[in-house]
DNA sequence: TATTTCTTGACAAAACTAGTCAAGAATTAT
DNA sequence: ATAATTCTTGACTAGTTTTGTCAAGAAATA
């Protein structure tokens, strides 16, 4: 589990495009600029969201990038793992070996992933529109309480 | 915003000690063993927990670790903080300068605001007794909706 | 055709992770 | 007292990852 600023770069560099879309297209020079960020590692970044779908680029004099998707269509845990890779977490330290503590059984798997999950489920709720709108704030939410979880079904 | 090795070794270490409870102590060398972790790199980690209060230590023959507080007092943010340092994250590159792009404002700081919300309020919901009742699986939950924001007030 | 802009891949400094190692301090058993 | 055991502390290090830079090239347009 990580989060550098690449995946950073990759929401910030998102948000600008957006907001450039009555323009039309934005060039790599005015979103380094405009965020202080260098250009040329911004490059990679965006190279990588446009091989993948989400931005489209323009070459040429007055060319730049667009969005290549609708912005609510854009949902942040997409982007992250396209970035960051996939959030996962190892309980335990064992690599090949069947997981077994003195407990004859790995206690600790069940925190990260569901920490994983949790983390994952917030961001796929999260799109580009959310950002732009400023929909995000107070959004986070306690865990299931252990007691609620018996009558539940577990997703 | 990271969890490296340090953090679940912390968790794992801490499981096993309290799983030792009836022994009363439990080395160092014995955690390492079971876990299959070095132990001279385990060592930093409890005196760290140590240090801070969260088990003791007692030297000599038969020594070993034991909590310092109950299983249900160790909570899995204070843990995690401690080892891993504050999760916080910066939306946007702005260093001294403030922070606004093309937008004239920062639409980025909320989202990885709240994110850090989102884990810390699931790692603080969960101690150590939930760890070894196995009361993890199921309990992360979708954020609130933008539409439900309206009338609830933002912890 | 020249200029602009994106594209790709190689390269590299700095920071961080995941340890190792060694000298020492405290405690207990003998 | 002494030896053995166990924790304590801090310095050191190899390897990886992050955060970039740089250069050569391809595509588009004026």
């Amino acid at each position: 589990m990580k989060l550098t600023t690449k995946g950073r770069y990759a929401v910030l560099a998102l948000t600008e495009i957006a907001l450039s879309e009555d323009k039309n297209l934005i060039k790599i020079s005015e979103i380094a600029k405009s965020q202080n960020i260098s250009s040329t590692y911004l490059e990679q970044i965006l190279s990588n969201l446009k091989r993948n779908g989400f931005v489209k680029a323009v070459r040429g004099p007055n060319g730049g990038y667009k969005l290549a998707l609708k912005a609510e269509d854009i949902i942040m845990s997409d982007v992250i793992e396209l970035i960051e890779g996939k959030i996962e977490t190892k309980g335990c330290s064992q690599k090949h070996i069947s997981c077994t503590g003195i407990s004859g059984k790995c206690l600790n798997h069940d925190l990260w992933d569901e920490l994983g999950k949790q983390i994952n489920l917030f961001l796929s709720h999260i799109s580009l529109k959310d950002i732009l709108e400023g929909n995000i704030l107070g959004r986070s939410r306690a865990p299931i309480l252990p007691q609620d979880c018996d009558n539940m079904t577990i997703n």
